[in-house]
RNA sequence: GCGCGGAUGGUCUAGUGGUAGGACCUGAGCCUUCCAAGCUCAUGGCCCGGGUUCAAAUCCCGGUCCGCGCACCA
């Protein structure tokens, strides 16, 4: 984590610039937040638990994503099974895309990928579909060596690696499984069903909320590249021809946009726009992902990401899947680092196809013509009591070459006889035996196969992120305090209720307190030890943004209040008890204000 | 997976070939009429497995985990 180097290629933003990751990391285990799985048999490579506070964190942003991505824009939310069977990763792309022939060279130590090793060097072109073994021997065959210090790597062996975890569905092995290692395959796999949900009409989204799992080869920086994360997608099903997005809605988003160019430029660097005018100069270039980035940004900003820690990321031509016309990434600033917090890309039918031809159901949708259109149609019914006798085994090909003329070359049918040519020869079939006809046919519409629009989001990512830049410190009447300034919406705790001292009567009044306010359904916290310094700086450490005291003027006073005071300014202000759980659970969702009270 | 560095109560750390000390935290009590105060007491630890040794938390080897760099990240 050292300093330099690093921060100096982002201009650090505000008082947090010093690298906070270290102290986060050990605020997050002491007040549990995440910390790693599994401690007590010495811990597992990128495996960690949510502690009390970074469930409750966690789940909190997800309901605020459930809130947007899926209620206010009307989409559906399924969960599917995190183990899907292997033809579907099959189709997917993942068995193979996913999976890497790495070598080791014995010398120094690099791993290089063994195929590409093969395709650099030898005529082969495709060496990642060989059989390891053949690999092997290929290498050993051209003498190939390793690249960074040539040593031979004949009779190196090569390792088969796939970031999937498998498994076996059932007993044996004859079933293989896999963890799914994106969410989105659920929902692909599951289009059939979920378009007659949406009564087959487009657009449609679906979203879901689930895990996901990569075998990583070395996962690092606490819960930023784990073996389990969370993810949250949504897979937007659009009419390429006829959809398109709400702009206008988000086209005064202000955002802060890094393009491809401007990373690939000299001098290059970001540029601060709007949804509308970055589309409007092509600089989007396409306008669904341009409507979620207008989404995307005022929601992270609504859990409490630090803007001036914000972009959004183009992916470089030669980090871009194939299939995808455009990708943006939704990115934070770490202690100078950006991290990938969201992924936009414009999937084509990429995933819908695939799916439609390795399965054997039908992954479109039935597109209704405004107008149903007559067209002519060519046919044949060829007269089978004719041709069977008469050409025998043929009979099948001649048929078959039949249907193909009609549909190519009405005017064949025109003559007494048609020819057809087959494997060279020729043959004549009386026109009344092909049983050729010209009839009017009325097409109602299409199946079209959507397009797919992918918003997908790490919630583990966004968590680390929310609570890195919530992390301040000052002082409070000359003591160093640290606290997380986290949005009241996402806050775990969101009020801690204490008796101003070891007292039966306050304390009594504190438990009479606790339990109305839960009953509002607030996440609240009772503390009565120490002083109430104490308790006021424990809560600030886990984010509590709201600390409720009993003093003796709320017993003695006809009009019962108790102090509500503030996390970030520490500030207090007197309330009734019975306005309380009202006024607080208006704060927490935004409808009125602490400085207003 | 390779290289470098690291691992001591819940957290942060001191330390030596002779079985560990501090600070903070936590708990109990006293004190206390609003911001980590004070006093008393208490709980709790040498990452795991081998080896060397009379004796290993300390030295050696292997492993696990963490951080960083390389590689990887459809």
């Amino acid at each position: 984590m050292s300093e330099d180097g690093q921060s100096a290629a982002t201009e650090s933003t505000d008082e947090t610039s010093e690298p906070t990751s270290g102290k986060l990391v050990e605020l997050a285990k002491r007040r549990g937040y995440f910390f790693q799985s599994s401690g007590a048999y010495g811990g597992v490579g990128g495996f960690y638990t949510f502690g009390p506070q970074g469930a409750a964190l966690k789940g909190n942003v997800e309901d605020a994503w459930r809130d947007r991505f899926a209620v206010a824009e009307g989409n559906m939310e399924i969960d599917a099974p995190t183990i899907m069977p292997e033809p579907v990763f099959e189709a997917s792309g993942h068995l193979d895309g996913f999976d890497d022939m790495l070598i080791e060279c014995p010398d120094c130590g690099t791993s290089s990928r063994a195929d590409h090793l093969v395709e650099d060097n030898t005529d082969y072109e495709d060496a990642e579909s060989l059989p390891i073994p053949e690999v092997e021997e290929v290498i050993a065959e051209y003498e190939l060596v390793c690249p960074e210090c040539g040593a031979g790597l004949a009779d190196v062996a090569v390792e088969n690696f796939n970031l999937m975890f498998d498994t076996n569905i059932g007993p044996g092995d004859a079933d293989p499984g896999y963890l799914r290692p994106e969410t989105a395959q659920g929902i692909f796999v599951e289009f059939p069903r979920l378009k007659e949900y949406a009564r087959n009409q487009l657009p449609f989204g679906v979203t879901q909320i689930g895990r996901a799992y990569r075998n990583e080869i070395s996962p690092r920086r606490s819960i930023i590249r784990t073996r389990e994360f969370t993810q949250a997608e949504l897979e937007y099903f659009v009419d390429p021809e006829e959809d398109e997005p709400d702009l206008e809605s988000v086209a005064d988003v202000a955002v802060t946009l890094y393009p491809a160019s401007e990373q690939n430029a000299e001098d290059g660097s970001e540029i601060e726009t709007t949804i509308g005018e970055a589309v409007a100069e092509g600089i989007i270039g396409d306008e669904w992902v341009a409507y979620f980035l207008g989404v995307a940004k005022p929601w992270y900003e609504s859990v409490g990401v630090d803007m001036d820690r914000f972009r959004f990321r183009q992916h470089l031509a030669g980090e871009r899947a194939h299939y995808a016309a455009d990708c943006w990434d939704a990115e934070s600033e770490i202690d100078g680092n950006w991290i990938e917090m969201a992924g936009f890309a414009y999937r084509g039918d990429y995933d819908l196809s695939k799916h439609g031809d390795h399965s054997g159901d039908r992954f479109t949708v039935f597109k209704q013509y405004d107008e149903p259109q007559t067209v002519e149609r060519a046919t044949v019914d060829p007269d089978m009591s004719y041709l069977g006798p008469e050409f025998g085994g043929a009979a099948q090909a001649i048929v078959d070459e039949l249907e193909a003329l009609a549909a190519r070359d009405r005017d064949a049918f025109d003559g007494e006889t048609v020819t057809i040519d087959l494997e060279g020869e020729t043959h004549e079939i009386p026109l009344e035996k092909t049983g050729f006809a010209v009839e009017e046919e009325t097409i109602a519409g299409e199946h079209v196969t959507p397009h797919v629009v992918e918003p997908s989001f790490g919630v583990d990512r966004l968590v680390y992120t929310v609570l890195h830049h919530a992390y301040r410190e000052d002082e409070v009447d000359g003591e160093e305090r640290t606290y997380l300034d986290l949005e009241p919406e996402v806050a775990p705790t969101f009020v801690g209720v204490f008796p101003l001292q070891n007292d039966a009567e306050l304390e009594a009044t504190a438990d009479e307190i606790v339990a109305d306010l839960r009953e509002a359904g607030l996440s609240v916290t009772e503390d009565d030890s120490g002083n109430i310094g104490r308790r006021y700086r424990r809560q600030d450490e886990v984010g509590t943004p709201f600390c409720v005291t009993v003093d003796y003027e709320t017993i003695e006073n006809p009009e019962t209040t108790v102090t509500v005071r503030e996390r970030d300014t520490t500030s207090q202000k007197r309330l009734p008890i019975d306005e309380l759980a009202e006024t607080l659970a208006a704060i927490r969702t935004g409808d009125l204000a602490f400085e207003d009270l």
